[in-house]
RNA sequence: GCCCCUGUAGUUCAAUGGAUAGAACUGCGGACUUCUAAGCCGUUAAUCGGGGUUCAAUUCCUCGCAGGGGCACCA
């Protein structure tokens, strides 16, 4: 609709001889406003030096006459906004449409042809998953999805730390409790936090989990390229393989209750190689120097943060090992845009690496963009694991499975409402803000949440069900709206779907088509509570109607992540 | 100290430079007892402060104030 009203207003200015201008078309909040208002009359009136009603005037004319019947009205008001409402025969005509497409409406092509790589979640292994790292899989996952939706062809991928002062940590842990194969990823989290404590405790320690890093560096590098392993290095790197499996079966049990499924899954260990050798390449060009025995990066000279790419000790940082996975990502998957989603604070470190990648590779700096989102922050304090005040994805999703099931005791409808009420959670606000998480109050299953959504279409669906069953039982005395005006609101939010899609998409914002879920959910519920669908007087309309409120509400949800559930 | 982000009802969040700033929670009041009450209807309540740009600013610029994050060998 958006696009069928651009096109008609860019016809009618040529027609007219007015420039093509600058102009926005909205969906109105106030009926009074008409279905859409366009500010074009606005912004050209100063140009042809008319005000900008008359200009308004003259166009609104022009663009009634172009769209003829699909039009109820276009109308000048206020200041000078053009407010253009459509006949219900046109409404018709587009949900005739949207039926006809099922589960592709909402679906484009704006994207077809693109090669997207997406990468996130982000957990490391020998850490548990937080709820920051369930909140960029979240938002990471809705992404993908919206770009799919859009024609591009999509990979997504996640990249943990598998080696590294935090590995070590761990490793020192383990190796303290007599562990050499650890089984679950409870014994590496209390292995991780003994080593956390062990290296600040003491310098003897530190020195230690330092000399063991560096060690597990190296028998990396060994084994990468099939050297023999002595019988000490043989046995840290079965303890750690061993460890990096715990950690990603239980990345992976999370992944499967999301419905999110990685195609490629990247390792700190994959990209110390060509990390380092782009580097090193890089330090005889002169983009890096040597400082202190440390590689580092003069990102000052751009107004950005120095950062150290390779230690002292000759083991490289987070900065080069991205550096490495950039040219990897490219290698397996060569596409036109490639999307990094993490929290917000690693904003600066991005800017430095994707600055020191347009020195090395320009065009793939240029095609990379990081998405930064906002913190999952506790009302009771900053979390911390070495205060054990981590909030872990599966700790958040067992408690508000348990909430749930107060309500509804299935196993699965319990489930799927706590990663509805999540998933709802994090995409309900813009992607960039933080989530102020309140972990006493939990969240919320009813008014504006996830369950609210999944609700109104297990509503839709069970009548649609009861329908589809024979049940045009008894017909009702129930006395109809002497003209309903709800199937009308309801149809008119329903045709609105595939441009919110559109414009979440392109904003990268998936809180767009939340709040849009919302309102028709609630326009449904007030639709549903006000008419009687089965055996009332306008049975085949009305049944339409649900039909399409379903088939809308699953698609969008679909997009978001939120399961779909049949009864709750 | 320097850099980045954020300040909207009591609370948690929305809003594409546009018209009357939109929800939810909480409070209070109500309806139906018929397709699922995790629902429906009603009601009170907000743009941090000062300047500026604009026909029009919650939105852009600037100066404050407040909060969060980042600033060399962590990821």
């Amino acid at each position: 609709m958006h696009e069928l009203v651009r096109t008609v207003i860019h016809e009618a200015l040529d027609t007219l001889g007015f420039p093509r201008g600058e102009f926005t078309v909205e969906y109105t909040t106030h009926e009074s406003h008409g279905d859409v208002a366009t500010n074009i009359a606005m912004n050209i009136a100063k140009g042809l030096e008319k005000s900008p009603r008359e200009v308004a005037q003259t166009l609104a004319d022009a663009v009634r006459e172009r769209l003829g019947a699909r039009a109820k009205s276009v109308e000048v008001a206020g200041p000078g906004f053009i407010n253009i409402s459509f006949s219900a025969s046109f409404y018709e005509s587009v949900l005739e449409e949207a039926l006809r497409a099922g589960d592709a409406w909402g679906s484009a092509t704006m994207l077809s042809g693109k090669r997207i790589i997406i990468e996130y979640a982000n957990p490391n292994p020998f850490k548990e998953m937080h709820i920051g790292h369930l909140m960029g899989a979240i938002i990471g996952e809705s992404l993908s999805r919206f770009f799919q939706n859009a024609g591009a062809q999509t990979a997504r991928d996640t990249f943990g730390g598998d080696v590294g002062p935090h590995v070590a940590k761990a490793l020192f842990g383990l190796h303290h409790s007599g562990i050499s194969t650890p089984t679950s990823s409870k014994e590496i989290g209390e292995a991780y936090v003994y080593g956390s404590r062990a290296y600040e405790d003491s310098t003897d320690t530190h020195d230690e989990i330092d000399k063991l890093n560096v060690a597990l560096y190296h028998v990396l590098e060994k084994h990468f390229v099939n050297e023999n392993l002595t019988q000490d290095e043989q046995e840290l790197y079965e303890t750690w393989q061993a460890g990096r499996e715990v950690s990603m079966k239980a990345f992976e049990h999370l992944y499967e209750m999301l419905d999110i499924h990685f195609d490629y899954v990247f390792y700190d260990s994959d990209t110390v190689t060509p990390g380092l050798e782009a580097v090193k390449r890089g330090l005889s060009e002169n983009i890096f120097e040597k400082s202190d025995g440390a590689i580092i990066y003069r990102g000052e000279k751009k107004g950005l943060h120095t950062l150290v790419f390779v230690t002292s000790h000759g083991t490289p940082t987070y900065e080069t090992k991205d550096l490495g996975l950039a040219l990897i990502k490219e290698k397996k998957f060569p596409s036109d845009k490639s999307i990094i989603i993490t929290a917000n604070e690693q904003v600066g470190h991005f800017n430095v690496m994707l600055c020191a990648l347009s020195e090395i590779e320009g065009a793939l700096a240029k095609k990379t963009i990081h998405v930064p989102h906002g913190f999952m922050r506790l009302t009771t304090g900053k979390m911390s694991s070495r205060k054990g005040t981590v909030v872990t994805a599966s700790a958040l999703i067992e408690n508000v499975i348990a909430i749930a099931k107060e309500k509804n005791e299935d196993d699965e409808v319990a489930t799927k409402v706590a990663i509805g009420a999540i998933v709802y959670m994090v995409l309900r606000q813009s992607p960039g803000a933080d989530i102020i998480f309140d972990p006493e109050k939990s969240l919320s299953l009813e008014g504006d949440s996830g369950p609210y959504i999944q609700y109104a279409l297990v509503r839709a669906l069970s009548v649609l069900r009861s329908a589809g069953e024979g049940g045009r039982d008894a017909t009702s005395s129930r006395p109809q709206h002497q003209s309903p005006p709800h199937p009308y609101i309801l149809m008119r939010t329903l045709a609105q779907f595939p441009d919110v899609v559109a414009y979440a998409q392109e904003r990268m914002a998936p809180n767009f088509l939340v709040t849009y879920l919302t309102k028709l959910a609630s326009q449904w519920n007030t639709f549903y509570a006000s008419e009687r669908i089965i055996g009332g007087e306008q049975q085949e309309q009305m049944l339409r109607m649900a039909k399409l409120f379903a088939q809308t509400m699953s698609n969008g949800m679909k997009l978001l992540g939120v399961p779909i559930l049949e009864k709750m």
